[in-house]
RNA sequence: UGGGACGUCGUCAAGUGGUAAGACACUAGAUUUUGAUUCUAGCAUUCGCAGGUUCGAGUCCUGCCGUCCCAGCCA
């Protein structure tokens, strides 16, 4: 019996339903899967949530996944796509069954298929060019009509498709189409093409073929070549179901795969759309493929989302058929979740204000242990050296305020996060009137415990040494969209594209111990958020800490 | 106005005739050297609407309404 890995008490999505069924009643022995990207654009959130399926429920189901590159259009396909792909799939965690796999690879066997189509009298050759295809093949409402060349005889239709692959014909000419009903309520069933003549070289094949088969033909066979038992996809090919089980039906392959649709994942205030995305990239609207406020898995990863926090989401978000749209808010839980368990904590003083102890010794200097995680030992600790004057946030600051802000106040006590408390005296001016420093106290003997009069401090604030810290850039990022839909029909998404999605902050400055920190190491600056090194820009000269996600703030800190 | 699919809390989502799980969000309170985490409590008399069948309906039937997909030699 196949064994369940997800958590025990979760209920069974449909498809997890289709396929304990199918494996109880013997329609399969073992299951296998694919996730089939075609290679003409970086994976998204959305292929995640694929690839959490196809990958999870081989696994679950004690079956295989395959990757095979769905690569039947020369024309917008690239092995660069090919690569990432293969590599934010390994990110993600997942390893497919044997080598990896092209719709290519079929190519022959499918051109034999194709011929055996033409043999049976059920393919041909249709002259008809784009735009009187379209007029033959009717509309919603009303029924195709036959093509005048759809009673060719099976000798000229081998004939003419020989033409095709011998690149005798130009690209346009004709293409190969498979008999079905032109009548059909379905359009998917007026006679689709098949293969259509491309005279372009392929990333794979280079220039074996100047034909190429269609979508609708190559994906199906490929299913069955491979075997594979579920074949799942995305709602919009539904409609296409009756031509995928068509071709099973009506050529010699060796297996049945059955396709199974489910929903598309949404998420507010973000695209999912690969020419979309595509277009934000050439455009330059953002900084590549991988910019942090992309949802890419190139871009989240460089924003510094965890697989696991991503395959959780797409746990969390579900299967079913059902469109909908997910609020951000779910992602953004699933981040900050694992974050907050694994990330060692650490200080950054993003808008820095100098601190001057004025009853601290000039020459004294103290080395401060710090846990390194609040509630996990095993994280160790840190070293924060201390002296007469420090930075705080300039936020942290204020010369009076209600008794709701926690934090410096002249005449008022806070804590120096694992430090001692100090009690702020004075707020040092420029001309202009602008806070320079604050002069303040420490009260005697509080690392590590409450002042001996009693006078307890109201809120906690972090810190960084003035002399001994790392100097730093740290990026805020926003949602690159200000509308929850940007993608919603009758608007154009370019309209809404969030102005202060990036916020570049200079002269940040960071605990000593930061200067450590590696592409790897996935940072909480306390009272700050998430941050990890950017891998792009970031070097040892200038280092860039990307915000991968701010921590939950229940207070407004926005004054 | 053709065909297909879908409509359960603000958002995801269980439920398959026996009297509305869970998660996110949100609200209130407790703990807290992160206004974080954690904890505790609250949050759909109601399942798109209207009829019907039934002792009993989110679940069955009928009608209606709404949303999405399909007229590429894209996938």
């Amino acid at each position: 019996m196949p064994e369940n890995n997800k958590s025990n008490d979760k209920p069974l999505n449909f498809i997890e339903k289709i396929i304990t069924n199918d494996l109880a009643k013997g329609a399969v022995n073992k299951i296998t899967t694919r996730f089939p990207p075609e290679p003409n654009g970086y994976l998204h959130i959305g292929h995640a949530k694929s690839i959490c399926l196809n990958f999870g429920l081989a696994k679950q189901f004690g079956g295989t996944c395959h990757l095979r590159f769905d690569d039947t259009n020369p024309a917008k396909e690239e092995v660069e796509y090919v690569d990432s792909i293969k590599e934010d799939i390994h990110w993600l965690g997942f390893e497919w069954d044997g080598e990896v796999r092209f719709t290519s690879d079929y190519f022959d066997q499918l051109y034999d298929w194709a011929i055996f189509l033409i043999k049976e009298n059920k393919a041909y050759v249709c002259d008809l060019n784009q735009e009187e295809m379209r007029q033959y093949r009717g509309n919603l409402t009303q029924a195709g009509q036959d093509s005048p060349y759809r009673s060719r005889s099976v000798e000229e239709n081998l004939a003419l498709f020989e033409k095709m692959r011998l690149g005798e014909l130009e690209e346009g000419a004709c293409s190969l189409r498979v008999k079905i009903d032109m009548s059909h309520p379905n359009m998917q069933m007026r006679d689709p093409v098949i293969y259509r003549i491309k005279k372009m070289a392929h990333h794979q094949t280079g220039d074996k073929w100047c034909i190429y088969p269609s979508y609708d033909y190559a994906h199906g066979q490929g299913d069955a070549i491979e075997g594979i038992s579920h074949s799942i996809c995305t709602l919009e090919f539904e409609e296409h179901r009756p031509v995928y089980d068509w071709f099973i039906n009506n050529l010699p392959v060796p297996s049945t795969p059955h396709q199974y649709e489910f929903s598309r994942l949404n998420v507010n205030y973000t695209i999912t759309s690969k020419r979309k995305l595509k277009l934000l990239v050439d455009e330059k609207h953002v900084d590549g493929w991988d910019d942090p406020r992309l949802p890419t898995i190139s871009g989240m990863r460089r924003r510094g989302f965890t697989p696991k926090s991503i395959r959780q989401f797409c746990d969390m978000a579900g299967v079913t058929r059902v469109d909908g749209v997910v609020d951000v808010s779910m992602l953004e839980y699933a981040i900050r979740n694992d974050l907050n368990e694994n990330a060692q904590r650490a200080m950054c003083v993003l808008h820095p204000l100098k601190v001057i102890l004025t009853n601290y010794p000039d020459d004294k200097k103290e080395q401060m242990i710090a846990p390194s995680h609040p509630n996990r030992d095993d994280l160790g600790t840190r070293t924060l050296p201390f002296s007469r004057e420090i930075l705080i946030d300039q936020d942290d600051f204020r010369e009076v305020a209600n008794k709701k802000y926690k934090r410096l106040v002249i005449g008022k006590r806070v804590r120096l996060r694992n430090s001692y408390i100090i009690e702020a005296d004075a707020a040092i001016k420029d001309d202009d009137g602008n806070i320079i420093e604050v002069h303040a106290r420490i009260i005697e003997d509080t690392v590590g415990k409450n002042p001996a009069d009693g006078i307890k401090a109201k809120g906690v604030i972090h810190w960084v040494c003035a002399t001994d810290h790392i100097d730093c850039e740290v990026r805020l990022y926003d949602r690159l969209f200000t509308e929850e839909a940007p993608d919603a029909a009758g608007k154009d998404f370019l309209d809404s594209i969030n102005p202060n999605s990036l916020e570049v902050l200079t002269g940040c400055k960071g605990e000593i111990g930061l200067k450590n920190a590696t592409v790897k190491d996935h940072y909480q600056f306390e009272r700050e958020g998430y941050f990890i090194l950017d891998t792009k820009y970031s070097s040892d000269e200038r280092k860039i800490f990307n915000r991968t996600i701010g921590l939950r703030d229940t207070w407004e800190r926005k004054a």
